[in-house]
DNA sequence: GCCTAGATGAGAATAGTGTATCATTATCAG
DNA sequence: CTGATAATGATACACTATTCTCATCTAGGC
């Protein structure tokens, strides 16, 4: 997987400026139907390779939530986690992080990342 | 999904005597590999209807983690979350918890659940 | 405007998981 | 011991997510 050459289409700052203006992380499917608004006909295969590419690039993240599909970000955030609504599936962004994690784990163990998932209901949802 | 109607045989009890044992969570697969050692001839379908059987029964849960096989473990663990080791990837418990979540998501939003994963190197692998 | 290599889109191909089918085997009540 | 029927195992099938192929299109240097 090497990086892309570069050219600058319509399909690629459509799904771009897709990424920056979401507050909340977005899946292929989600991203090929925002953008798809934008750009007629785009294609699955298209959005699989921009997103690799700024992956690559480092200017997007995997949000990552077991049994769901791998969803997208903007890497500019800053440290934070998820949470996931139970009734609508989105996923949304929330602030901050506990910070005694390291004191969970038995003293051999190192730490490198880790990742926080809440579930529940979103406030749209919980009414 | 009906409840098993019970019948007691060995491939049963093999299983549920791996998992009974295991101090990990285990995948099907872990699962069919250590099984197979004490009932020749195991087959995928019979592991996959034994923990559906015993998903149902509360006797085991179910440990995901994204981009990651289920994984099976006891249910009488009490809460606690989970470790991946990055190089051998084997999942290890972790005691305790967190327990201001509360406050990271927004007023309205409702919990009802978390997930905590931590990545990093396990003891045998850290040396 | 022209040309070429990069980019695209449609669909085929792959990979990983889990379920359904069905002939055979084995449990266990009587 | 025997028979009814649940359980098993092999395999086909279904699904989803992602990659590959390749003919066609197009951005952008000249």
């Amino acid at each position: 997987m090497k990086t892309q050459p570069a050219r600058k289409t319509k399909q690629r700052d459509a799904l771009r400026e897709v990424l920056e203006r979401s507050e909340r992380p977005l899946s292929v499917n989600e991203l090929l139907e925002a953008a798809a608004k934008r750009v007629d006909g785009l294609g699955v295969a298209t959005v699989y390779r921009t997103v690799g590419a700024l992956l690559g690039d480092g200017a997007i993240e995997a949000v990552e939530i077991p049994g769901e599909p791998v969803r997208y970000e903007r890497a500019n955030k800053g440290h934070h986690h998820h949470f996931q609504c139970e009734k609508c599936a989105r996923v949304f962004d929330i602030a901050g992080c506990l910070e005694n994690l390291r004191t969970l784990v038995p003293p051999k163990f190192r730490i490198r990342t880790h990742d926080v998932t809440l579930y529940g209901l979103c406030a749209a949802c919980a009414r």
